[in-house]
DNA sequence: ACTATAATATACCGAAGAGTACAGAAAAGT
DNA sequence: ACTTTTCTGTACTCTTCGGTATATTATAGT
């Protein structure tokens, strides 16, 4: 009963983490938001409670959307060494306008320190990604294409901060090239 | 002639730094600034010019004195993969609220996308912290500390975008152990 | 068709944002 | 001492901020 909603929630969403990705949380307006939403103000509040429970809803939304791609990613690579090194390619723009970077990194910049509740939210990702990423170095053990050294939780977690690393670069470098190499040489530390 | 100046301005500059480095740029209003500042608000625009000019001489400010205490830092090392060691250990907390991180990153996430000035300004100290690294690679690789395969530019670079990763994984990751790990990890990559 | 209910749209709220006009206060030159 | 110049402090501007009250519209069940 009651009048129906005249949009999908996910593809509003969907909109409102484009605009906090590229422009912070701080940025984005409520006007930014509903403009590029489509929505009114008042459905905004309705369906999200607030800005920053719809921030955390975005940014929530962004890491289920990207852990679903690096699952893809990391299955399509020919050794366990070739996915690891697309992985860290995701961070190298390959046109001249994705300078979003990536979304957990600013927010980890912009909002960790302060906002206790996306701390948490961030650090459950980002251990969900230490985990993928885990058992494609322990393939790459087990085929002696990657060092003994190190376990492979240790192994993901540096290839994680590598990562960081490499979105905050390519923020202020704009060659491919530059950032390849260091993807690369970061790779390295893991190789036998 | 005139009025002398009640407030020094590199005092002032520099408590500006410390409202912009944890606060960043929007979230900083011109309330939080003046009052930490101890300046009224005209003076601030008499002396600065706007909030955005500000917010580049407090970068730069930092930037020097970053330089300033880097230099001195690398100089204490007692070879210099331990100096390089050193650098990399200043992305990591030792007390639990000196969680401000590098203003150099948060600049480059929060604004380097969107003010071309900024970006330069950050591109020109980055190049200057790779170039001062560069030496101490160079030196290692001279005492056989350091693997050949990189020139000292490459490797400084590496190192660069290495920190950046450890000052974003230090928004979430509260362990030094951890992060010093993954240091230790990535400065592995430079070793013969 | 009627009614209860839920979503929409318009218009508004007080608060806080960046930036400034203007008068008073202090220092330097004469 | 007086004038000129520069800085300071108060109070203001206009705009935009996040959030909401209210009235209207559309749907589902009866």
């Amino acid at each position: 009963m009651g009048r129906v909603k005249q949009f999908k929630v996910e593809d509003a969403l969907a909109k409102a983490t484009d605009v906090f990705w590229h422009k912070g949380f701080e940025a984005a307006s409520l006007s930014d938001l509903t403009e590029e939403m489509g929505i009114q103000r008042p459905s905004l509040y309705d369906t999200f409670g607030s800005k920053a429970e719809l921030y955390r809803d975005a940014l929530m939304a962004y890491q289920a959307g990207a852990r679903a791609q690096l699952e893809q990613l990391l299955a399509e690579g020919a050794t366990p060494v070739d996915s690891l090194r697309r992985f860290l390619s995701t961070a190298i723009p390959n046109s001249v306008n994705d300078r979003k970077g990536c979304f957990c990194v600013n927010a980890s910049i912009e909002t960790a320190s302060h906002e206790a509740e996306i701390q948490e939210v961030l650090q459950k990702h980002f251990a969900q990604v230490q985990t993928l990423l885990a058992r494609y170095v322990s393939a790459g053990q087990a085929a002696g294409e990657i060092s003994l050294d190190l376990s492979p939780m240790d192994a993901a977690g540096y290839l994680l901060t590598l990562i960081h690393g490499l979105h905050v670069t390519a923020r202020t470098t704009a060659d491919p090239a530059i950032l390849t190499a260091r993807a690369e040489c970061g790779l390295s530390a893991l190789l036998p």
